[in-house]
RNA sequence: GGGUGGUUAGCUCAGUGGUAGAGCGCCUCGUUUACACCGAGGAUGUCGGGGGUUCGAAACCCUCACCGCCCA
């Protein structure tokens, strides 16, 4: 204890944060070990983007990750909390671009493989900024074991699960309306697509001529040279002698077929659309049913081309205006309304809208994988918390359309498919080489592809690795709600297809979002977003942590505030001072701890509270409460321990002795206790108070404490209760009086009974003296009487305000027990724990208001 | 249009049948030997509206209004 150095007397994080991550990184902490005998507790992380840095949402994200983490390494479980990235076909491929662009160059300049090679050049340099920030948060990661979705072993990966997934026919070509980027000239998938409202137009054009004219509504006119049909529901009364005539298509002057297909809304627009078969999904499928023709009419940047009108050449959004020009030219369009706001997809990378386009590309066959994806949290082998938000996974997988995969990027994992003479196909998995001749496609697969592997090819498939054997499945995944679709589902239907059905992870832990303070979404239009590395700063990592746990309730999105930030750094400095404090006054971990029958109410309490304490956390921790469990870890340390047990020890501690020693070494392991519950959500801070009052090496391998119902005792609870009540009232007494609380009074105690071993501990909170004294005035809790020596100038108007005050909210708690004891039906149904609980605030009210008018009666009049 | 979540103190949110809570903010007082990033005390809610079930409803049911998210 002598050796135990002193403590800075303020805590400044920046000192510490460094220097401890270094310490844990290098003293192997992390390092997750696939011989240990210990149980296995693995998280993946879900890769952030190697183009991206550290948001608010990834520090919420890590911040739960590694709560759970660091308290099931304290648990003695082998814990791996495996980091890494994904490569982000679409955005890095951009970002290189954009650097050549700045030279005039263009990827082509430089052809597929420099191209490639320019983008581990700039991986190297400036990517995974975010690996930096993670350890600012202090997220225990285990580094040797860092991956990347382009790493050799990941790549294999890839090329092991396409070979397996086609061979089982579940990876197919097709030629389909797929969502295509007309900037970024790549095929997206549906979760690429992101749909807003947009202001377009409505606009009807009547197609045909004489006495054969049908007019159809579209937000999409300039679409109209590629139709190959128009449509009308079967069963509507206007178009019945239309069905199966041929009609005039303007423009072009084709003769076009009117089709009946249950798929039209009679009731939307003027119940005729046009079929566009080349550039509509809902078109394409009318169109293979009714054997349409595809005609395409727009090229790979959106230009209209192949038309024969004047409209070739025409960006997609000008054809738009013109054709709509020369349509009302003709009079052929009766109505059209503007602005019409309707659901327009956009790319999710670029905002450039997307252009439904027929081309060729590769799917993944989703029926049966999204089915086993369902099933295995139907079945209960994955479990989703909070269970809530269970139907919204449920609504993805079960009506999930195939996935297309292919993207024409060069930046990503090549599709292992080699074409050869007479359309012959050969797919490559690894060490396999196509026959000579062979042309592999050129495009890449979605980055989501290799993704989706993330929690079984980190770990070494499909090698049967000790890391795989160990660790798989996963414990939990922690994510948002908003990719339980992006990527969950993915991982999902990967892993049971690849591991022989065996599920990834057990469960799915699901948070919300980090909104602004009034629970706006951050965004950079709104100009609300908010820097995590500017609050680390400012605040402290444990600060922002700690901020962050308190405010994830499961599955909802939380607000933060800056000052909020502010308030849990100021409970890091009440944690800073107050372990200060008790070291100062001989707080230690060594020996025994007294035996808790020796011990006097006010340590039975306490360590009766961190017994409740430790319980509910446990239990709030394994259910992903880490609100809740923040909560009382603060309540319990601020309240509990800082307000009262301290201030009741200060007395003991100064009067030295036997009873002191004991409360030396109960608040040692209090503190000591308390400490270890909150490292996982306060690593820093904790660490370094635990290490300097139990002189060992690092509280990030401290066990976790462990409970002890032999050091439960309800009695101690309400004598503490009980002394609460007398000092608060004291308390209000004065300042009620306007005495200041530095100022000593005069008092005398009547009617302890039990307590009267604690009088020592109330007047030192009260500041009381013992001195004789001319007791004038008195008030009165429950038995006890504290009579005062205010030398004669006691506020009466104060007071009798508060004795009127306590009688008024007596009177009424009186009232409404009384009223339900009246009540037949409550004392015939109610359960008799609740009546007996009425009768007594029944009693106790009515003892109140006795003493309260008695008070008031004794006051002098004036 | 189909799902789904919400509406509780000035703000952000807990609270699933038995006297309405927290953090921040607000008011008053206070430099007492851990802490002013603090301490003590205090004020603040017809729990969105209406109806119902119940001895008893913020909570359960119905309905209306408003806000949000996901998918089309």
């Amino acid at each position: 204890m002598s050796e135990r150095p002193e403590l800075p007397s303020s805590f400044v994080p920046a000192d510490i944060e460094a220097p401890l991550y270094e310490k844990w990184v290098k003293a192997g902490y992390f390092t997750a070990d696939p011989k240990s005998e210990k149980p296995p507790f693995a998280i993946v992380i879900p890769p952030p983007n190697v183009t991206g840095v550290l948001h608010i949402g990834h520090a919420l994200d890590h911040t739960l990750q590694d709560i759970l983490i660091r308290m099931k390494r304290m648990k003695g479980f082998e814990a791996l909390w495996l980091p890494g990235m994904d490569h982000a076909g679409i955005a890095t491929q951009n970002v290189v671009e954009k650097q050549l662009a700045a030279q005039g160059l263009s990827r082509h300049d430089l052809g597929r493989e420099n191209f490639v090679a320019k983008v581990w050049e700039w991986k190297a340099e400036s990517g995974g900024a975010i690996l930096d920030q993670m350890k600012r948060l202090g997220d225990s990661v285990d580094w040797s074991r860092e991956r990347f979705t382009m790493d050799e072993g990941l790549s294999r990966s890839v090329l092991s699960i396409f070979k397996r997934l086609y061979d089982a026919d579940l990876i197919y070509r097709a030629e389909r309306i797929i969502n295509w980027c007309p900037r970024c000239l790549t095929a997206l998938s549906d979760i690429e697509v992101e749909h807003q409202d947009d202001a377009g137009e409505f606009v009807q054009v009547t197609y045909g001529e004489g006495d054969l004219q049908i007019t159809v509504a579209t937000t999409r006119p300039e679409t109209m040279m590629g139709d190959g049909a128009v449509a009308v529901h079967p069963d509507d009364p206007r178009y019945q002698h239309m069905i199966g005539k041929m009609v005039l298509l303007p423009l072009v002057n084709r003769m076009i077929p009117i089709i009946a297909d249950e798929l039209v809304d009679p009731e939307f627009g003027t119940g005729a659309v046009k079929v566009t078969a080349a550039h509509d999904p809902n078109d394409f499928e009318m169109a293979v049913r009714h054997n349409i023709p595809f005609v395409v009419i727009m090229d790979e940047h959106g230009v209209m081309s192949g038309t024969g009108t004047e409209f070739d050449g025409m960006d997609r959004f000008a054809a738009r205006v013109a054709v709509v020009a020369k349509l009302k030219e003709m009079g052929r369009v009766p109505s059209e309304k503007r602005p019409y706001m309707h659901s327009v997809g956009h790319c999710s990378r670029c905002d450039t809208t997307v252009e439904p386009r027929l081309s060729k590309q590769w799917f993944v066959k989703v029926g049966p994988l999204a089915k086993a994806a369902g099933d295995a949290v139907r079945d209960g082998r994955v479990k989703i918390e909070p269970e809530e938000l269970s139907p919204r996974y449920f609504e993805w997988v079960d009506g999930m359309h195939d996935w297309c995969i292919s993207r024409q990027l060069w930046w990503g994992h090549r599709i292992p498919v080699y074409y050869g003479p007479d359309g012959d196909i050969v797919v490559c998995g690894p060490d396999e080489q196509p026959p000579a001749g062979y042309i592999q496609d050129p495009d890449v697969l979605d980055t989501w592809f290799s993704s989706a592997l993330w929690p079984f090819s980190t770990l070494g498939w499909p090698e049967e690795s000790a890391d795989l054997k160990k660790f798989y499945p996963t414990s939990v995944l922690v994510t948002g709600y908003d990719i339980l679709f992006f990527w969950v589902a993915r991982m999902m239907m990967f892993g049971l297809f690849a591991m022989d059905g065996v599920q990834p992870f057990h469960t799915i832990a699901l948070h919300g979002l980090v909104r602004d303070r009034f629970g706006k979404k951050m965004s950079k239009s709104r100009g609300n977003t908010v820097d995590p590395i500017e609050f680390m700063d400012t605040y402290g990592s444990d600060a922002l942590r700690f901020t962050l746990a308190r405010g994830a309730n499961p599955g909802t999105d939380q607000a933060l505030a800056e000052e909020w930030i502010g308030g849990a750094r100021n409970f890091a400095t009440k944690l800073w001072n107050a372990s200060r404090f008790a070291m100062m006054n001989g707080a230690t971990v060594e020996g025994a701890l007294p035996s808790f029958e020796s011990l006097d109410a006010i340590n039975r309490w306490i360590l009766t509270r961190l017994d409740e304490t430790v319980t509910e956390v446990d239990a709030l921790y394994e259910k992903y409460e880490f609100a809740k469990a923040s909560e009382i870890l603060y309540h319990f340390a601020w309240d509990d321990l800082c307000d009262w047990y301290l201030e009741l020890s200060k007395a003991s501690f100064a009067a030295g002795g036997e009873s002191a020693d004991k409360s030396r070494r109960v608040l040692g392991h209090v503190l000591d206790q308390l400490l270890r519950l909150l490292h996982p959500s306060m690593p820093f801070i904790t660490e370094a108070l635990w290490t300097n009052l139990t002189g060992e090496e690092s509280v990030v391998i401290a066990s976790w404490p462990k409970l002890a119902p032999a050091m439960q005792d309800g009695t101690s609870k309400k004598t503490i209760a009980q002394i609460q009540d007398i000092i608060t009232e004291i308390r209000r007494f004065r300042n009620d009086q306007g005495i200041k609380s530095s100022a000593k009074i005069i008092a005398r105690f009547n009617g302890l009974g039990e307590l009267a071993p604690y009088e020592g501990a109330i007047r030192h909170i009260i500041r009381a003296d013992i001195s004789e004294g001319n007791f004038t005035s008195k008030i009165e809790v429950d038995d006890v009487t504290i009579e005062f020596d205010l030398t004669g100038a006691i506020d009466l108007k104060a007071e009798r305000a508060r004795l009127s005050k306590d009688l008024a909210q007596a009177e009424k708690d009186r009232a409404t027990a009384k009223v339900k004891l009246e009540n037949e039906g409550f004392m015939a149904k109610a359960p008799l724990e609740v009546v007996q609980e009425i009768r007594e605030r029944l009693a106790q009210t009515t003892a109140d208001i006795e003493r309260i008018i008695a008070s008031l009666a004794g006051l002098p009049t004036e």
